[in-house]
DNA sequence: AGTTGTACCATTGGGTCACATGGTACATAT
DNA sequence: ATATGTACCATGTGACCCAATGGTACAACT
């Protein structure tokens, strides 16, 4: 498994990581029930702090790509192949779009829906 | 008509401007077809920008609260003791914050649902 | 001629956030 | 003992946005 990290890449490193980990394992590089290195020592080869990979691997985690077993180590999801095609973050801008449209068709300000947004994800029910 | 704009309140002075605007309205001391002062006449009286001034009218007469004339001047708008009801920035929080909340069961991240917003609000469709 | 609403341009100060870094600590495995 | 994933704390840098200010200009009304 090769991994190249680019620092001068606009694109964050724990994202960078992410995606060539997904790519391994659609092309097969990576198989499930694969052992991955573990945190500290893929943040050594790497060069990178230890936080910005365990960021990644909690990501890939969350998208069911690979399986962290506590202290036994980190493998590949059974169904890793599967979970790299749906991608949540499309899912998302997807749904953000379709809201962010309807808000503006009837006539909401730019202005007032980042507003608004930054109120929604603050916890903030509508006033009554 | 007796407004007050208070400088050292945190609550922008387009904001204020409305808000009073649209309390004058409900008590009826502004009454629908009555004139209002013009937005350099008004922003003169109350020692604000000619600007913010027009940025509040701008929102008002989108509200339906008044009506601008073009170079007739700007009146009060027939439905707007009704119109000052409706909460068009209640509606937007609640919409946005049932996207948000969809998105925070599907275990999408804080960080994830901001940049994707800024990604939504700027046009950007998702890739295909 | 003077005023109207509106549209551009640009800048300043303040705030919030993402990314990455660094350190420390924990309970539980080998 | 050593290594594991994970959790907390904190800092610095850069980017973006908002509110407000200021200036200039236009076409159309009184």
């Amino acid at each position: 498994m090769e991994i190249t990290i680019d620092i001068d890449n606009p694109v964050p490193q724990f994202e960078q990581l992410i995606e060539q980990i997904k790519a391994a394992v659609t092309a097969g590089t990576l198989k499930p029930g694969d052992a991955l290195p573990s945190i500290r020592q893929l943040a050594n080869d790497l060069e990178l702090n230890s936080k910005t990979v365990a960021k990644a691997y909690k990501l890939l985690e969350r998208d069911a790509v690979i399986q962290a077993k506590g202290y036994r180590g980190t493998y590949v999801h059974p169904d890793a192949k599967a979970n790299c095609k749906f991608n949540l973050q499309e899912w998302t801008l997807r749904k953000l779009g379709e809201t962010v449209t309807e808000l503006r068709e009837a006539g909401v300000t730019d202005s007032e829906i980042r507003n608004a947004f930054v109120g929604a994800i603050n916890g903030q029910s509508p006033a009554k």
